[in-house]
DNA sequence: GTGAAAGCGCTAACAG
DNA sequence: CTGTTAGCGCTTTCAC
């Protein structure tokens, strides 16, 4: 970066022709703009030979793009996100396109400056789970024709693209599961976030228990990454309060995992009473002692679908009619929600 | 990116002053360049009016710097690396550097792709934990004045600054604490990778043992994540063959967790009759039943001073002598590696 | 105190 | 078929 690179009118000058030329070459646009094949080589072999690399930068400016895409999740540690986005990574690779991951820890702030920092640096496109109170900003960057997709939780105030998951319907089929299971006393334990994904999983689980005449058990958990300790806590007063518990539906892998733990504090031999699903996978779910059973999202039909509207965007910047998609999941059953022999 | 979003010469226009007038106020330079109270209260007003967001890439090209560092490890999800690079992404943040993170998967050719990728849009700096066979691209980056830091693993051929820990001592701390516990046929199950690392790992593991007068068992696994399960396979095998084994030290995290899984399902007892340590930390530890205990990296210290020779090469780009930094880990004793109870 | 203008490296319309 | 040239939006030197 200081010894300075060769640039393209540098290679013209050596080889005597126009910078024009080189471009083209660069570009393989030589057939096409009628190069003579000997020049073509010429050039070809040449920039081979420095190993050019061309200024992107540079290239960026010039044509506005920089094939660069972000995707922009709560956490791209856990399992769900991380696994869609290698799967849009790998489609974005073989499109010529690159993806930035970045975490947004659901903070209004941070995420409002990564969007920020972003779009000042031209990327051609958004993926993003979108934390409570960005609508703005998601408004305004639409608004500047920059393409959006929203992810794994929708805006409702938004008419935007979008491809989330049933999570009614996830939640209502994960309970019924457990209650088919033969659990009569199922907890939910969710996170208290007035988001649209979580009213809806807490909603498919009454639902279900409603109509299996059972009475809901709801413990809700302060989001607040900082607290992770003590929300363990919580949740092992709650478990040790709910008298008769029988089973646990988690709103949340990482809920799971921290209640995980939690139970296996309270007592080493009390996971092997309980019933327990998760809504989300985790790698860690197939390697728990029991292995946890979980309402798993689709996540290659998820990142299919994301790049499908992506690359659509980009192609037709005018603002066709927005993408709405509604996919549905599978309930994986493992171990942990067998019905337990007494 | 579309609706043209207004530039510097625009709002000079507008304001009736010119590009050089805004671009100093824009810059903080206002004072600096004696322009007049007024005119600096005048223009700070209207790029705030118009939420003037300044193009990044032309001030780039300008500049030839981004302000962009690279994070380049083996896999970005693995909780050592995504601990090191969150606490690295938050130093940066306060220097006003943004950071890029990659997984190498430790495939040579998907490193080249990504080195060149970055080094043409022209970040500012690479951490990089080298896969094997990177060296010569690894040379050309330092050859043109690019600072890099080796992390993790270093490559014995190159002068180069590195932070790494030390894996011998780690390894033979780890294994000593199996022995003090009172196992006795104590395994190592490692990763077939001629890496430094991986050497000097085994290299302490089969010191402690010789010390002891004990006899090592070493399996060692391809690398190859395609195969995943096959190797879980090779390792429940290598478990019943061993017989009298009575505990295993893990080189890696992901080991750990695979042959966590591989031993449950041999038997769901048999985790309690094993002593277990790995080689690296990881959050799923704690939360395993037991939880499992393991040689811990200094984090903390290796972000500290990753950043701290990264901002220094950042500033005087003449090569000073490469900075080579051998730190210590701390071995976190938990249930997984308690004496058993006969 | 402020402005004009050069140029970072590249692309692409337009000439020839 | 190939070259000339005008910018992309910004920073910064130099002049007024």
């Amino acid at each position: 970066m200081k010894k300075k690179r060769p640039s393209l009118k540098d290679i013209a000058e050596v080889l005597n022709v126009s910078t024009t030329t080189v471009s083209f070459v660069l570009n393989g646009k030589g057939k096409e703009k009628k190069i003579s094949d000997e020049l073509i080589a010429k050039v070809e072999a040449y920039l081979k030979e420095i190993n050019y690399k061309p200024n992107l930068v540079a290239r960026s400016l010039r044509t506005g793009s920089t094939r660069i895409l972000v995707f922009m999740v709560e956490d791209i540690s856990n399992h769900f996100f991380s696994k869609v986005g290698r799967l849009i990574e790998d489609i974005s690779y073989k499109n010529d396109y690159r993806v930035l991951f970045c975490s947004t820890e659901n903070d209004l702030k941070r995420t409002q400056d990564l969007i920020q920092v972003f779009h000042e640096r031209q990327v051609d496109g958004f993926i993003i789970v979108p934390p409570p109170g960005i609508q703005e900003d998601i408004e305004n960057l639409i608004e500047s024709e920059m393409p959006v997709i929203l992810f794994d939780r929708k805006i409702p105030e938004i008419d935007c693209d979008y491809v989330i998951i049933n999570n009614f319907e996830g939640a209502k089929n994960s309970t019924e599961h457990l209650i088919d299971s033969g659990f009569k006393n199922i907890a939910f334990i969710t996170i208290d976030l007035d988001q649209v994904q979580m009213h809806d999983r807490e909603a498919g689980y009454i639902a279900a228990l409603k109509e299996a005449g059972l009475t809901p058990n709801i413990l809700k958990l302060p989001y607040n990454t900082s607290t992770v300790g003590s929300s363990r806590e919580t949740m092992k007063e709650f478990i040790n309060n709910s008298k008769d518990l029988d089973a646990i539906f988690f709103a949340t892998n990482y809920l799971s995992q921290s209640g995980l733990k939690g139970i296996h504090q309270i007592d080493t031999q009390l996971i092997d009473k309980l019933g327990i699903v998760s809504f989300d996978d985790s790698g860690f779910f197939e390697m728990y002692s029991p292995t946890i059973s979980a309402f798993a999202q689709p996540v290659e039909d998820m990142a299919e679908n994301l790049m499908r509207i992506m690359f659509q965007k980009l192609k037709n910047k005018e603002n066709a009619k927005p993408e709405q998609l509604v996919l549905e999941g599978t309930l994986v059953k493992r171990e942990s929600s067998k019905a337990k022999v007494v």
